[in-house]
DNA sequence: TAAACTAATAACCACTTGGTCATTAAGTAT
DNA sequence: ATACTTAATGACCAAGTGGTTATTAGTTTA
């Protein structure tokens, strides 16, 4: 008996019948789920001990097992933390874009940078990436919540560029990957052997750049010169 | 005192001083190797006990630790063994092309596919990429046996193709991604997402084909709407 | 002040697992 | 047949780790 409080598995949703009085610190599962991130990222998530990670939010270890009743758990709830909202949020923004489909996917590759791959989030990816065949739970969590809207948002760009006459026909099924493929490959590189300083490392906004204009040039309608050559 | 056999840590290269009789069976790192590569590609270093794979390869645990003196090693060993020197060989191939540059392009990218992408070695960039942190001496050595050739021959295709007119001038260290991103992308997909069976599957064929075609006109020096739109 | 409650702790446990070693079995030479 | 050599075994061990729980300390209420 004696229940332990258990107050939420992910993040402290809304206030869980905790109407009175002050809450005395309220911030445990937020440390926790940051610094499992941070572990879990840069280790991965076997070679990370929960121990670890409750030293690294400051607390003991029986405290992380208080908020998450398993090491699994945990993970999950990291996952789905972190796993935010934004590309459905992009996905609004395209709405009310302005301009020529070929700045508007420019926009989203360097927007995707910004607000994603120069993110902690980016190691989430890495994260699922690396371990979807031990969390199958995980990776349709992933796949429904980021890479279904992320392709979706990729497609409706290139679509309204074929709409308007800009990009030529294409398989949109594939050509997505064009845009896709790119960016997850620059996440993974940061946080692989990237992260060994081998040789030249290579530099998000050229890399972009240069992978967006070839794209670009790749489906480009007509054959236009005026587009500057990568630096 | 008693000091084990321990034959070779690789696999065993040349004749060690087995010169007189029979060798009774003499495939024991071989078949330890191969076991090792399924299980470690399909659950990862941490998840894969040594027990197992021995199990796979039809010996006791004790055999294992014979032929290699940690897990450590035999997870470098199954590294090198299956990181053949395909590039450096298709680096050869490629001197003796004749026609196009982009028909080349695309021959080396399904040539990749066929020998790399569609075999189990290709589990291997999986794995290194996953666990490239908690081993950085072998990710140094795929880097420098794999990354680094295989960027070479990127790159002397595509100089090939600026030098002979049929490319535009193009940022060669940054450009040489447009064709391994899609390439890696692809492999990471099949150990990893794609593997969990998620909506449709990414057929190859049609994916390089699809890719390779966007490249090839991204990076042509005169606009040629020739090119067979990607099926 | 005392009772009641709760969040956090740290000692603890059960179990897994990498790795070892004395022993065994197979094969060979004499 | 006997002695010798060596590869293979599987019982065994120590360490590490996920997870548990009795206990403690802090806070609030009366």
């Amino acid at each position: 008996m004696s229940i332990k409080p258990l107050i939420c598995n992910t993040v402290c949703s809304t206030d869980t019948a905790r109407t009175k009085h002050v809450r005395r610190k309220e911030a445990r599962p937020g440390e926790l789920l940051e610094a499992a991130l941070d572990l879990f990222v840069a280790k991965g998530f076997a070679a990370t001990r929960a121990e670890e990670v409750a030293a690294k939010a400051g607390v003991s270890k029986g405290t992380l097992f208080l908020y998450f009743k398993s090491k699994e758990e945990l993970f999950e709830a990291v996952v789905r933390e972190n796993m935010g909202n934004q590309i459905s949020q992009g996905l609004a923004e395209m709405d009310s874009f302005q301009g020529s489909t070929t700045d508007m996917l420019k926009f989203a590759m360097f927007a995707w940078w910004e607000r994603v791959g120069n993110t902690k989030a980016s190691g989430i990816s890495k994260l699922v990436m690396s371990e979807a065949s031990n969390f199958p739970a995980l990776a349709n969590f992933y796949h429904e919540t980021v890479v279904k809207p992320g392709r979706q948002l990729i497609r409706a760009i290139l679509q309204r560029g074929v709409d308007r006459g800009e990009f030529r026909t294409l398989n949109m099924d594939y050509a997505v990957y064009s845009v896709i493929a790119p960016l997850i490959f620059l996440t993974m590189w940061k946080h692989s052997l990237g992260a060994c300083s081998l040789d030249a490392p290579i530099d998000p906004e050229t890399y972009i750049n240069c992978q967006a204009d070839i794209i670009v040039h790749g489906i480009l309608a007509v054959s236009d010169a005026s587009a500057t050559s990568a630096a």
